[in-house]
RNA sequence: UCCGCAGUAGCUCAAUGGCAGAGCAUUCGGCUGUUAACCGAAGGGUUGUAGGUUCGAGCCCUACCUGCGGAG
């Protein structure tokens, strides 16, 4: 039996829809995942991800939830659905990334990384088995092997060096997965009867960051495994746009096309776009949430800075064709306020406006896949941006 | 009225007699599997006023102005 389920229900060109069932809810694909990166997407509450957003699934963090609280909390508190009350799908990052972004803390081997926490210091040690522990005593629905992520202007050999290690930490991530899938540790088991195994999926991770064909080589080494899901990895990592949009328009369309495909950490609402008509379903970012918490804001007509004076006396919305609580109520110019008085409700307002437009978005990005006109959709959306660049929106 | 202390950027304060600075605020920019309610940049000055000493004064001297404290 299997642990998830995906179908695609539509196709327009390379673009697809989806519905994807876990052991915890059904996903319409394509879709973005709010980023819960310590057990909490900040700044908005989870009654308004579950009621007004209708959002299905969200990430967790395997590097952040280890430090702090600690495994032995949360398996105290019988996994991280039951500790936060998040009752619908959970995916986690298996922590590789945000090792490899510690730089000067960490130590590579074969055998895994050994790094200082950005906490206290202290000294921890992580590796695709014990990756693959720390997610099933957080009971993830779905979980991601342990990936290396180097920086995208490393080089042809060190990128093709660091795919291989991928590969092997992938084939050690599955090895274990498997035995905790039968040994009682994935803390988020559930008994169904509805044609799922009630287990966690597993997803491998592509890398081999701008070059087509160490991607391809990638991509080989990773489907040989064998996984549930499949994901694109070390994309927006300080690369030339470009860069992206090639190995998404190449590597997409060449990945299993009956299970669902992920871009890791994408992105802005054009790249969503872009990605989506090569054929990606599923996304995650902090852009939403991190720049409601900074004070910019998203809207059809481009991106606004809530910083800017020219916002204050406005008594407007953020966005006249957004439908969210928070432009049904809140101005352009008291948002202002409360971004420059430093108040914390700036922040979750404009984090929750945020993820309504990506919500909303990806609703349509849907129905124009499902209608078969997304090539128009996407030709719109794009051109709607471009024309408001550097306008007032 | 006398004595003392203080007066430097919008605010709070730095600066051996030797290039007048910081933090906050303001304005603007950035943010892509969250080390991020964060990071960066810019604007902003007749150093209370008027004299004096000195090669050179925010700093030393004199007077005045303003504020605070004390005495009467």
């Amino acid at each position: 039996m299997k642990a998830i389920d995906w179908k695609v229900t539509a196709r327009d060109g390379n673009a697809r829809t989806g519905i994807l069932r876990t052991r915890r809810s059904v996903i319409e694909t394509p879709v973005f995942m709010p980023v819960g990166t310590q057990g909490t997407v900040k700044g908005v509450r989870f009654e308004w991800l579950e009621d007004e957003l209708d959002c299905r699934i969200i990430l967790g963090n395997t590097y952040h939830l280890f430090l702090r609280p600690g495994v032995d909390l949360i398996k105290a508190h019988r996994g991280l659905h039951k500790f936060s009350t998040w009752s619908r799908s959970r995916l986690t990052d298996s922590g590789g990334f945000q090792v490899f972004s510690l730089n000067d803390l960490r130590k590579l081997t074969e055998e895994g990384v050994q790094f200082k926490s950005h906490l206290d210091g202290s000294a921890h040690f992580l590796s695709p088995e014990i990756s693959m522990e720390i997610q099933a005593s957080l009971g993830s629905d779905i979980v991601m092997v342990f990936d290396e992520c180097p920086p995208g202007d490393v080089g042809r050999e060190a990128t093709e060096k660091s795919l291989e290690l991928t590969a092997r930490w992938a084939a050690r991530s599955k090895r274990r997965f498997s035995e905790l899938q039968s040994d009682g540790s994935d803390l988020g088991r559930l008994d169904l009867n509805d044609g799922l195994s009630g287990a966690q999926a597993l997803f491998g991770i592509i890398q081999g960051a701008g070059h087509l064909d160490l991607r391809r080589r990638s991509l080989e080494l990773t489907a040989e495994i064998g996984f549930d899901g499949y994901a694109i990895g070390g994309l927006s990592v300080g690369e030339e746009k470009p860069i992206m949009y090639g190995v998404l328009e190449d590597l997409a369309p060449q990945m299993p096309e009956s299970a669902p495909r992920y871009l890791m950490g994408v992105g802005t609402p054009e790249d969503l776009i872009e990605a989506v008509y090569h054929g990606v379903d599923m996304f995650d970012c902090v852009i939403p949430t991190r720049n409601g918490r900074t004070g910019s804001a998203f809207t059809s007509r481009g991106k606004i800075n809530l910083r800017n004076a020219k916002h204050s006396d406005d008594d407007g919305p953020i966005d006249t064709d957004c439908r969210c609580s928070v432009c049904a109520r809140y101005s352009r110019g008291y948002l202002r306020h409360l971004h420059q008085a430093g108040e914390m409700l700036a922040a979750t307002l404009v984090s929750h406006h945020n993820l309504a437009f990506f919500m909303e978005t990806m609703r349509q990005v849907r129905e124009a896949i499902k209608e078969g006109r997304y090539g128009a959709f996407r030709t719109e959306f794009l051109a709607q941006l471009k024309e408001n660049a550097g306008l007032d929106v």
